[in-house]
DNA sequence: CTTCTGACA
DNA sequence: TGTCAGCA
C-alpha cells in the first residue's frame, strides 16, 4: 500500500495533465492566468502540477462542459473553498484538547509533524 | 524532444 | 481556443 502520494506534491508534467482531464496545454495555461488554478515552476519554468491541481482542473473541466464561464467557476471554487477551510479549521480544533492547542501554540511538547499526523484525512 | 510566451491569417 | 513562431 504506497500509494500515499501527499496531494499538494507537484510531479506531473503538462502532458500528463493534458491525458487526464482531456483538457488542451492551451486551455491549462489560460485557467492559470485566470487564477483557476496555481501550479508550480521548476528551474525551467515548465509548470508542475499536483494532485490537488488535477482534481482542480477536472471541476473546471466539468464546469466549463455546463457552460459555466470564468466568472462563474471562480465563484464556485472559491466558495466551496472557504467551506472547506471552515470544515479544516473545525475538524482540528476538536482533534485536540485545549491544553494541547495551547502548547502548540506555545511551542511546547507537541511538535508539528505529530499534530500534522494526527489529522483525518 | 517537450514546454513556454506572445500573437493573430 | 487553435495554432504557429522562436526560445529555453
Amino acid at each position: 500500500m504506497q500509494n500515499n502520494i501527499p496531494r499538494h506534491l507537484a510531479i506531473f508534467p503538462i502532458s500528463f495533465v493534458e491525458e487526464i482531464t482531456n483538457l488542451t496545454a492551451r486551455q491549462i495555461r489560460y485557467y492559470e492566468e485566470q487564477d483557476l488554478i496555481h501550479p508550480v515552476r521548476n528551474k525551467g519554468k515548465q509548470r508542475i502540477f499536483s494532485l490537488n491541481d488535477l482534481e482542480r482542473l477536472l471541476e473546471i473541466k466539468s464546469l466549463i462542459d455546463q457552460r459555466v464561464n470564468i466568472a462563474g467557476i471562480k465563484a464556485i471554487l472559491s466558495s466551496r473553498e472557504q467551506e472547506q477551510n471552515a470544515v479544516a479549521k473545525d475538524e482540528f480544533a476538536q482533534a485536540f484538547s485545549k491544553k494541547e492547542l495551547e502548547d502548540i501554540v506555545h511551542g511546547g511538547s507537541i511538535a508539528l509533524n505529530s499534530a500534522c499526523s494526527k489529522r483525518r484525512t
